[in-house]
Order: structure tokens, then sequence, then C-alpha cells
DNA sequence: CAGACAATGTAAGCGCAGCTTACATTAATG
DNA sequence: CATTAATGTAAGCTGCGCTTACATTGTCTG
């Protein structure tokens, strides 16, 4: 008898490992590249197993997306409980989702640049967008008590805008086409930030 | 002998016809899904054809981006030389790059959103991203005339980040998440862009 | 003006990927 | 224990990016 074990029939979590081997092959080469069956037989399976798990290549980059979701919201909700105010929480939101973005730029892309947002953002992520949302609605809100709550939302819009889109500029190495000067990158970042902070606050 | 005039072996503009056929494409359905082979099948031609204009698919959606930067370029232009003071140049340009996304969303994603920009942006792009920066660093040098040129740039990246990604949520249809109510579309774009371009000009 | 040459098109095919269908194997259920 | 659903495999269809070899035509030169 053979003194290796016999990779048994039925896998354990065949979607889970498809997920994580994907989310590591999206962080090293972007998701455009990404294919079903490479991946199947990364984790050493057949090319037609993992649509048993997966209706589509759409749906597993989906699913992928939304794992990376679930790590910076977690991050996200730990800044925010050490944040001593409004104004404190709002900057380290930003900062926080930068930091993400730079770490993980490859599955950035993947969450806020890709198909699953185009031409407009897929159902299924549609509660993540409502998650990150409140992150900064909250701190806002009790940095501007007397503000009716459409004000709000425009600034909170206006706010995640700035955010969002220094963030991808960021990604895409623009800032130094942008500031060519030898400005510490940090220091931008912090400068930015904190303006669109304080523009959402003083309106 | 036939009436039809026989279509000659060599056309007149070939690399023209794919990239305006290719730029109709994308319009309608997006660059995802243009393949090199059909829109030459739709323009008539054999499908190996496109690849004496074309090293690659990327080449080809990369002319394709170009074509959409010039459009836009010549219409900020436009607008840069009816504006009245610096605020109102800012305003406009902000403006108007909503203007300019909203019309043709599935080509601004091509233009900004696409492998063409990632994971850093295409060198051929540079250029075109660079006349952009200047026609929002111009007109707020003049409205903050007393300030260091990395100060300046600082606020330049700044307000285009808020400008692009207010433009990209937009395209979205993330802002009707966002604000819930009512509100018209376009108060809210205006609304958002003086906010941006405010906090540019006080710092 | 003729022949060489470069430019630009076609025909055919390789390799790969998404996805489907038919079948095999195993776990769960009554 | 037999049945059934779940999950894997094998094989193949279709379409695409790209290459190579060849055909056609405009242009340049002796």
């Amino acid at each position: 008898m053979a003194i290796k074990a016999e990779k048994p029939y039925h896998r354990e979590d065949l979607r889970g490992d498809l997920v994580r081997a994907g989310r590591e092959y999206v962080a090293a080469n972007g998701y455009h590249s990404l294919s079903v069956r490479t991946l199947a037989q990364s984790v050493g399976v057949s090319p037609g197993a993992p649509y048993r798990h997966f209706s589509d290549r759409r749906a597993l980059l989906l699913a992928i997306a939304i794992d990376g979701y679930t790590d910076l919201f977690s991050a996200a909700r730990a800044i925010n409980a050490s944040a001593h105010d409004p104004e404190e929480a709002l900057i380290g939101a930003g900062l926080g989702y930068l930091e993400f973005v730079t770490a993980n730029p490859r599955l950035a892309e993947l969450m806020y640049e890709s198909e699953l947002t185009s031409p407009s953002i897929d159902p299924a992520l549609l509660e993540y967008q409502h998650i990150g949302q409140a992150a900064l609605t909250e701190p806002l809100r009790a940095a501007v008590p007397d503000c009716d709550e459409a004000e709000l939302a425009i600034r909170v819009l206006a706010l995640w805008s700035s955010i969002y889109g220094f963030a991808t500029l960021r990604k895409r190495q623009m800032v130094s086409e942008f500031v060519p000067h030898g400005l510490a990158s940090d220091e931008v970042a912090r400068r930015t930030i904190t303006l669109a902070v304080h523009a959402a606050i003083r309106g």
C-alpha cells in the first residue's frame, strides 16, 4: 500500500481554497490574467471543478473581492475604535484606506476598478459600500452636530470622493507626477486627507 | 462585369477605421469584451489584418483611449477660454470633466480605469495627464498668487483627486446610494465641485 | 517603363481559456 | 442498506490573441 495518503476525491473546502489561492494570484499578478483553469490546476483539481462552486469567472472574482472587503473593514473598525474624537476618526479612516490600497494595490484594483464595478457597481458589493459610507457618516455627524441629513450626505460623498480619488491616483504612482519635488509621500498624503476632512467639517 | 465596385485589396485608412469602430464598440459595450477578431470582421477585414497596425490588443485600446483624450482636452480648452476668472475656470474644468465622463462612461472607463492605467499608468498616457494637470495648475496659480510651487502641486493633486473621485463614483451610479434623498444630481455635482475648488483655493 | 521592394491585406493554424455535458465517486439521508 | 444529492473528473465546443506563410498592390529607382 502507498505510504503517501491518497488525495481524497472530495476535498475539505475547495471553494475556500480557490478564493485563497485566487487572492494570492491577484495580489501577485492582478485580476486580469487570472484564469479559472490555471487556478484549478494550482490547487490540484480538474479544470471544471471550480464551476461546482462558482457559476462564472466573475463570481469567483466577486468572492475574492468580498474577501478583501472583510479584511478592509475589520481594519477600519479597529482604527475607528481607537480614535478619541470625530476628526481623528475621519483622518484615521482616510489614512487607513490609503494604507490598505498601498498594501494591496492589485486587490484594491479588483475591488474598486474592475468589471465588478462597471458600468455600475455589482449589487453584491452594495452592502460593503454602505458599510464604508457609515464609517465616514457617523464621525462626521458627530463633528457637525447641527447639520441636516441631506447636507451631511453630500459632505460624506465629497469626502469619500477625495479619499478614493487620492488613493487611486497614488496607487497608479501618479502622485510623483503631480508633486515632482522630493516631498515625502506620507506627508503629501496626510496633508491631502486632512485638507479634505477639514473641508467636509466646515463645509 | 460587376456593377458593384470591387472592394480594393488595400483600403484607405484601416487604422483609423479600427479606432473609430472600436470607439463605437467601447461606447456601447465597454472595452472588456472588445475582440480584435470581431472588430476586424465588423469593418470587413480578415482577423489578422489589425495586427499590421497594432502590435497588440492593448495597443489598439491605447489608440482608442488617446482618441478619447483628444476629444476631452479640446472640450476643456474651449471651457477654459470662456472663463472670466480663475475660480470660474477651475469650476468649469471640474464640471467639464464630469460632463465628459457622464456622456462617455465606457470610454472614460477605458481611459481611467482599465489595464492601461494599472498597476501604473501607461507611459504613452503620461503626456495627457500632464495636460490635465496644467488645466488645473494655471488657474489655481492665478487664484492663489503667493503660493510656493510645492504647496500648489499638493493642492492641485487634492483638487484633481476630488474631481476624479466624484466623477468615478457618479459614473458607477453610487451618488444615489450616498445621497438617497431626491436631490437633483446636477445640484450635488455643483456643490461638490465648488466645495473642492474652494478648499483648494483657501488651503 | 519595368522590375524590386515595402506596405498591407488574406489564409490557416497554434495554444489557451471559459464553459458545458456526460460520467464517476463519495457523503448524506431515509 | 439503498437512494440521492453533492462534488469531483474527462472530454470537448467555441472563441480569441497572436503568429507564420503567402497574396496583392502601391511606390521607388535604374
